[in-house]
DNA sequence: TGCCGGATCCTG
DNA sequence: AGGATCCGGCAA
């Protein structure tokens, strides 16, 4: 199965998140297995004035990778005990990011429905940050088909109520008929991107 | 150098 | 509702 390749990533953040949903994201650990699961909830961190974004520390801190090369990966720790999995996208110079919140699980993989399960169920952690996906022989998103667009809903990210105006931005992406999703995308509301006007 | 708070999850 | 548990950023 072919792999997305550096052009998929270096676009605008939200429609990477929302072309993002249905592919499948996989990892060979260490242990020579393979897990893999699709994607079936995203988030979009976009922009430098993007209050709930890390490449709010500038080009030259934490998120760094953020402003740089699309299509590598940005593993972070956080609350000292979980990670986090985000793809870098945008052009060099703007930074951007999706984050990978949930996955249908595949081959060798346990329920991964929120962001820090993602990477425990992928055994994903920072020895996988700054691995370039495009290249990488161990780590990297393969090309599925499609997910329709009535398939898709979208509402506020999550865990990010101190970013202001910036937190109600729909820029949490998911698969409405999947059981997989976040519990807050399963109960929630949501609406779809068709029907904007 | 010290402290604060977080793109979370689980248990009670 | 609260605890677990580490690290980067910012104030002093």
């Amino acid at each position: 199965m072919p792999r997305l390749a550096r052009k998929f990533f270096a676009r605008d953040t939200r429609l990477v998140a929302r072309e993002l949903l249905g592919q499948i994201l996989v990892h060979l650990g260490h242990d020579g297995v393979r897990r893999s699961g699709r994607i079936v909830e995203t988030e979009a961190y976009v922009g430098p004035d993007d209050a709930a974004s890390h490449a709010r520390s500038g080009p030259d801190g934490r998120a760094r990778l953020m402003w740089g090369r699309a299509g590598v990966a940005y593993v972070y720790l956080i609350y000292g005990l979980h990670h986090c999995f985000n793809v870098v996208t945008e052009r060099d110079g703007f930074p951007g990011a999706v984050l990978v919140r949930a996955l249908e699980p595949l081959d060798d993989t346990e329920r991964a429905n929120g962001p820090a399960l993602v990477c425990r169920a992928l055994r994903i952690d920072r020895g996988c940050n700054a691995v370039d996906l495009t290249e990488s022989v161990r780590l990297f998103i393969e090309d599925a088909p499609r997910v329709a667009d009535t398939r898709v809903r979208m509402g506020p990210r999550i865990g990010v109520d101190y970013a202001g105006d910036w937190a109600v931005h729909p820029w949490r992406l998911w698969i409405a008929d999947s059981e997989h999703v976040s519990r807050r995308s399963r109960t929630g509301s949501g609406y779809n991107p068709a029907m904007l006007g």
